[in-house]
DNA sequence: ATGAATACGAAACGGAGCGTAGCGTAAAGG
DNA sequence: CCTTTACGCTACGCTCCGTTTCGTATTCAT
């Protein structure tokens, strides 16, 4: 890999494979990414797949990664709304992800931690890393109480969301979603009904 | 099977069978029930056991109903003890049960209906309807808000449960169960200060 | 008693899908 | 030119599901 030697690899395999493995996530879960399609789809030999990804769990991972990597924390100064912007967004990368997809992987990283330590790098950590972030500068700010346990309140956030993924019989909904960071903040923040005063301005602001 | 034509089943085939699911299930999770090694260790044919149950996922739900479907609600009056009891009991149950067996039955239910509604009534609506029977009696005492939302607080209280048994390092432990449920509290009761005030009152004849 | 229906065990089978290995060819560098 | 690596093709071994077949056993109905 370090020197060139021997006949280079052709990047767009790489390119064609993850796009025939997005496909088939999409069209079918995780289940319909079975390499010896993805590697017809792709115009491309089973061999060539192997030699990037070791498995087809670190090849869809692969592209998750990319899908759900990018989600950032909002920072409006207004905690509800950050809040609020937050979970839809971790809400709509989720969705498209497939909550058997979502399964499928955690239960292959059940007795391996290896797989279980990439799986929540690559795909559980960036929103929960939003979520915290989020928290954090309202705390900052000084809206939530001093004696908050931030990574607990993380969990309890993200949780809903994928919960509701998981074995709910639907996603979360916008209401829904203000409905609980509303209760979660009661919960937590110094002075609640001025937040939520603050959220009501910031609405006007920018409607709808 | 209305008449008893024929040989009848022999019960005890049942029980080993299902002794050696959950043993199977115990030692090395869903993966581990094999149905031929099942079989094996039961001392029964495969036959038998195909016979019985349709598919594996539907033998291996057969083991968990009995272990998750006998949570109980609590119900001492006291909104923050009772909740707490309620998330402990549902904790333990769950962890036993391991998370990739249940990360794997949620994803073997991805694309058949019927196999996610077996699921759901056997084993993630016990849980369930415990939290909402608990949430509903304090509403009931005039503990909590007229306007609460119950089915998605119930949410919010069990989803922290399975998200941190399913996706978390380690699951729930006490101080962190207690520190939610008063968090939710403070965002859904009429008067939580008049409820913890209880709830160490009640701690105090129910020490430990 | 005899026959139909059902249960049981043993064994073999078909099928899906993962990951590997062997072989010949192609492309790069020393 | 020779070594190294990539590529495609094909075949293979492996695991495990769920099915089928066949001979035997057990029960009820007539």
């Amino acid at each position: 890999m370090a020197t060139g030697r021997g006949r280079p690899r052709d990047t767009q395999i790489d390119a064609a494979v993850l796009q025939a493995t997005a496909e088939a996530l999409d069209h079918h879960g995780y289940r319909g990414v079975v390499i010896e399609d993805v590697a017809r789809r792709a115009g491309v030999s089973k061999t060539a797949v192997y030699r990037r990804w070791p498995n087809r769990h670190r090849l869809t991972l692969a592209v998750l990664a990319e899908r759900v990597g990018r989600i950032e924390a909002p920072s409006t100064g207004c905690t509800l709304c950050d809040l609020h912007e937050c979970l839809t967004l971790i809400t709509h990368a989720f969705r498209r992800l497939g909550a058997g997809t979502l399964a499928q992987l955690i239960a292959e990283g059940d007795d391996d931690p290896a797989v279980q330590q990439h799986l929540t790098q690559a795909v559980l950590d960036p929103p929960r890393r939003a979520v915290h972030r989020t928290l954090f500068e309202a705390r900052r700010r000084g809206d939530l109480r001093s004696d908050v346990d931030l990574p607990l309140t993380v969990d309890a956030l993200s949780s809903l969301v994928f919960y509701r993924l998981l074995l709910g019989a639907d996603p979360m909904d916008p209401h829904e979603i203000e409905a609980v960071v509303i209760a979660q903040l009661r919960g937590i923040a110094t002075d609640a009904d001025t937040l939520l005063r603050e959220a009501t301005e910031h609405e006007e602001h920018h409607p709808h």
